[in-house]
RNA sequence: GGCGGCGUAGCUCAGUCGGUAGAGCAGACGGCUCAUAUCCGUUAUGUCGGGGGUUCAAUUCCCUCCGCCGCUACCA
């Protein structure tokens, strides 16, 4: 029997569950239980992330221990699974002695092997962020240093020393085993993303901490925690007794397929494949990198308070309802959308109208022409034949969509059958035949036909309708729970019917819906399952009022939209943009860079820098002393390592050609455009 | 700015290695009554993002423009 063992990121525990873990949770899930379905021997790892200095400073901001506030946040974790019928074989947490233990072996291999070296650094230090600035960023007059992440200005040289590892020896040896292995991330494109990161060039990663201690102690010198990727990605081999080697590590590893969110592909396709390849140990199989879930078209996010609270979805939805939405409604890579008019119509459409209600009818018409009992044989006629051999055909076609992962093609193909079986039933109208004693035979054929399709589709819905596949099983007393069409006997009985989907009302839920606080329980940053959320140090967020989605406001009046004011903007949109007028007090080419400037300026309140694309017409001297326009809340940007705190405003023509406003001598300084 | 992708019915999307396009949902009409007012059939609509080119013929190939998304950058 062929072993598969599969993962999810562990979940960092600074924040409740929210779909988007809970959909990459499914996920694993649905592919477990089919897995199984096709023989393998399944292990399914899943599990918690709980070190940091977020988790250190949360815990103690509520009067708890790190380990106490990660004790409470994994059993929030655990319950969700349960409700969703989430049947992992192990749960890691990151505090566990197996881990903390396995994690110090791995780096202590990875040290002896000479990839792990102690760095003499002895530069800046961000606190909040965990973070090394790099040298790239110069100092400020004061001998400060601004954070390119947080643009916090730190002096802070606590880091002076900590272990690095040789990233930049595994660039060619990347590269090739990608071309070696161009399935290994899935789907393609997100492979393609891979391949030019690491061809732009690798530099060595800082995997070690002084300034955390809620974390892994790095091996004889216990100063020094292990930093995130090392930390979190190692659990992958932790979690199966890499520490003695045990038999359950010899037996699966290496992992058969990883899953993850789109926005810790690079961790998951570069760092850990080269801290594998330095610990000697192979690499896994395959990654599938999914998309996020949009709400109404928009990325959830704590700040629009559109996050989707599972816990919400399940008082009006069955897990089974919930799972096969997820699994029907995207494909794998796409983000997905979700509405709950989207959500109220699929099932209903395909599980209560549809699937549901095909057992029903044929339940209630075994029950009323034979009680519930079939005696003797039946007759069957091509159709019944073309029936069974219908469902041969869906077998075939959808354990090949399953084996890519194309859960939402494959259910498609699913309820397409299932239409075909309640067209049959229109095309042989059982009401009729039983009007005819001649007709019982026949009568019965069809009746018992429907019975192993229904048994036989059920099993191919297994993996994702945990719960009903269980009853229709029960219903039609189908033992053996494999693939292939059922052949039933011809003498047998049927349990009673129940009602597998109950019908949503949408406007009862929408009702109750909007009448629940739904915000305040689960506000959650809702990006798709994240391994570490804010432990990411340079995860790129975009930021949400940002161009990607329109704003509220601006959405809505769109939907208004007359012609006259489409595209128009409120006051209070415009009074966002926080513009002065700032004095340029120095300026200077940026180097190696041709059409940067680095501007200081004086903005009445502070200095600040600012870089600006402006080289190639402007010469720093004719800038000095100016009073110019800039905006001053723009949110912090690095470019070319030096952090730019604002925009200077200019016209621009065709050939992107800037003309700079200069402002009379006399306008005070910090004065607000409006 | 660079690389990649996308833009097809009111909505969600499939598809065409060139011969003017489909599936589900929503809509309209009809049929059945076993079933959770469910099911089945018929059916309207699309200048296949705009423009140009190659061709007997383009939605499908090429160019260009517009819009959107992803990664990335000397945009901020």
């Amino acid at each position: 029997m062929e072993k598969f063992y599969l993962t999810t990121p562990i979940y960092y525990v600074n924040d409740v569950p929210h779909i988007g873990h809970a959909y990459t949770t499914i996920l694993a899930d649905v592919i477990k239980r089919y897995k199984q379905l096709r023989g393998f021997r399944v292990f399914f790892l899943t599990g918690t992330d709980e070190h940091g200095q977020k988790i250190e400073r949360s815990a103690a901001k509520q009067g708890l221990t790190p380990k106490q506030l990660s004790d409470a946040m994994v059993e929030h974790f655990q319950k969700l699974w349960a409700t969703l019928r989430i049947e992992y074989d192990a749960f890691i947490r990151t505090t566990d002695d197996i881990h903390v233990r396995g994690v110090q072996k791995i780096f202590s291999r990875v040290m002896e092997k000479g990839d792990i070296y102690l760095g003499d650094y002895s530069g800046h230090y961000c606190i909040s962020c965990e973070n090394f600035i790099p040298d790239s960023v110069e100092e400020t007059p004061e001998g400060k240093r601004t954070c390119p992440d947080c643009g916090r200005p730190t002096d802070n040289r606590v880091g002076e020393k900590c272990y690095f590892f040789r990233l930049s020896a595994y660039g060619d040896r990347l590269l090739k085993f990608f071309e070696e292995n161009p399935e290994f991330v899935t789907p393609r494109s997100r492979m393609n993303e891979v391949v030019s990161f690491v061809k732009m060039g690798l530099r060595d990663l800082s995997v070690t901490r002084s300034t955390v201690k809620w974390g892994v102690p790095v091996p004889g010198d216990p100063g020094q925690t292990v930093y995130v990727w090392f930390d979190a990605l190692s659990n992958y081999i932790t979690a199966i007794d890499f520490l003695d080697e045990g038999e359950r590590f010899r037996e699966f590893w290496p992992a058969d397929l990883h899953i993850m969110a789109k926005d810790i592909l690079k961790y998951h396709a570069v760092y850990w494949p080269a801290f594998l390849m330095a610990a000697g140990l192979p690499l896994p199989r395959k990654e599938l990198i999914h998309g996020w879930w949009l709400k109404d078209e928009r990325k959830m996010s704590k700040s629009s308070g559109n996050v989707l609270d599972p816990h919400i979805l399940l008082k009006h939805f069955s897990p089974d309802a919930i799972r096969y939405f997820l699994m029907r409604e995207a494909s794998i890579g796409a983000d997905g959308n979700f509405s709950h008019e989207g959500f109220i119509n699929r099932v209903n459409t395909d599980l209560t109208n549809d699937w549901a209600n095909l057992v029903s009818r044929t339940t209630g018409m075994i029950e009323k022409y034979f009680a519930n009992s079939f005696q003797g044989g039946g007759l069957y006629t091509e159709k019944e034949k073309e029936i069974a051999a219908g469902y041969r055909r869906l077998e075939k076609a959808v354990l090949e969509l399953f084996d890519q992962y194309q859960f939402n093609r494959g259910l498609e193909m699913i309820f397409e059958y299932v239409n075909r079986l309640n067209r049959y039933i229109v095309e042989t109208q059982p009401w009729n035949l039983a009007k005819d004693e001649a007709n019982r035979p026949h009568l019965a054929g069809v009746l018992k036909t429907l019975c192993r399709a229904i048994a036989s589709v059920n099993t191919l819905l297994s993996p994702i309708l945990t719960d009903t596949s269980a009853t229709v099983r029960l219903i039609f007393a189908s033992p053996d729970p494999g693939l292939g069409w059922k052949e039933l006997p011809e003498e047998f009985s049927i349990g009673q019917g129940t009602q597998l989907f109950p019908r949503v009302d949408s406007k009862a839920f929408f009702a109750e819906a909007e009448a629940s606080p739904t915000r305040a329980a689960a506000a959650t940053s809702a990006k798709g399952a994240t391994m570490q959320e804010t432990r990411i140090p340079d995860a790129n967020i975009p930021p949400q009022a940002a161009a990607a989605a329109p704003s509220a406001e601006s959405h809505a009046v769109s939907q208004a939209g007359t012609a006259a004011t489409e595209g128009l903007i409120e006051i209070t949109d415009f009074r966002k943009v926080q513009m002065i007028v700032a004095k340029v007090l120095a300026a200077e080419k940026v180097e190696k860079a041709d059409k940067l400037l680095k501007l200081q300026v004086d903005t009445g309140s502070d200095t600040r820098t600012l870089v600006a694309g402006i080289a190639l017409y402007y010469k720093p001297e004719e800038l000095v002393g100016r009073r110019i326009i800039i905006v001053k809340n723009l949110k912090p940007a690095k470019l070319r390592g030096i952090l730019s705190q604002g925009m200077i405003l200019a016209a621009s023509d065709a050939d992107n050609r800037p003309y700079i406003p200069i402002l009379p001598e006399e306008t005070p300084i910090g004065a607000i455009l409006k």
